[in-house]
DNA sequence: CCTACCGATCGGTAGG
DNA sequence: CCTACCGATCGGTAGG
């Protein structure tokens, strides 16, 4: 949840800071010790800031999901075809992985650790955003615009071929994230074409 | 490494349960302790068939390199065209993904935590896998079989798409491991066309 | 925001 | 394969 502009407040710092570290060491072998680091402060000082260290990453997932089911509503809310709200889909999602990386990373690695009833919740949404999303699909199959596949298979398949934005951070290969971003579009949408 | 019969020795019987333990909690979080609950023994016994913790993790992700590996030069020594190469890969990697899932799982997961050297090695190894991918794609590019593409953003892209494995493991829908595994190769083949 | 500290748990060893 | 145990480290609290 990180702000544009300027005077970011200590709460959020401490969210960037831990979804940078959760990231990068994995949420188990992150300790608070290395985190109160990050923030220049002693391990007991963030206590101030945070219940615990699982709220840091409750509220991470919290972030991602309410995310997800925003650009979900703002897409189903366009008066546009099944075509172009797929298309837009792609595009918010993308953009959310590659404007908020760590966030979205550590969602997707970590939610296993979240307890459980903040588990249930995150599952859900997930769940959620995934029926939807073959909910616009079958009706594009309906039209004749997209080629007849079963969704239960089609769309995590889709969902899964975008997290190679995780490769394309990892080793930036020349390309922007616009073009990779643009390639990845291109590429499934052609793949649901019924030529 | 499970083998098909009976007999299955000590020391894979603890390969196999760490890589079951791995999966569902996460290295980190998996503890010796509970290892050898799974095993019917005390915590300092498993160190009779184990030097340590970090060396199963490391002999899981060594076998899942290895597997790839031995995959992609089956499939070069095949005297087929990109095609049927793409599409042979594919299905071995799929068997693989669902008749060994907890250790696929666990090495794409846990690699970070393997230490220097076998991380190094690791990583080597599949980004040699996906070299190999991408020089069997680019051939096909060439002979107008596959439409033109960017290698580095779809080999990632497609090797992403078969993680969707993950989701039909957590609630297998009505189909079966075979059918799944159909509809992603149909799928992905389809994409590939140049029509 | 810090000093001081604790109870729990961890990976691993000694010695049999 | 077990009993006994250790040094280190962890998340978190007390009290200011």
């Amino acid at each position: 949840m990180p702000r544009a502009s300027t005077s970011i407040s200590r709460k959020q710092q401490l969210l960037l800071q831990a979804a940078m570290l959760f990231r990068s060491q994995g949420y188990q072998a992150s300790t608070m010790r290395h985190l109160a680091k990050a923030m220049n402060m002693e391990a007991a000082s963030l206590y101030n800031h945070t219940g615990s260290k699982n709220q840091l990453l409750e509220e991470i997932c919290n972030w991602v999901a309410d995310a997800f089911m925003q650009n979900m509503s703002e897409v189903e809310a366009s008066e546009v075809g099944p075509q172009a709200q797929v298309e837009k889909l792609l595009g918010f999602q993308l953009q959310l992985m590659l404007n908020h990386f760590d966030f979205i990373y550590v969602s997707n690695r970590d939610w296993k650790h979240l307890e459980a009833e903040a588990k249930t919740r995150y599952l859900h949404q997930r769940r959620n955003y995934e029926l939807r999303f073959a909910a616009i699909m079958k009706g594009g199959m309906e039209e004749g615009i997209f080629r007849n596949a079963d969704t239960s298979v089609l769309v995590p398949a889709m969902l899964s071929a975008l997290r190679s934005v995780e490769y394309w951070q990892r080793n930036r290969r020349g390309i922007s994230a616009q073009t990779f971003s643009n390639q990845i579009i291109q590429w499934l949408m052609h793949s649901l074409k019924n030529s």
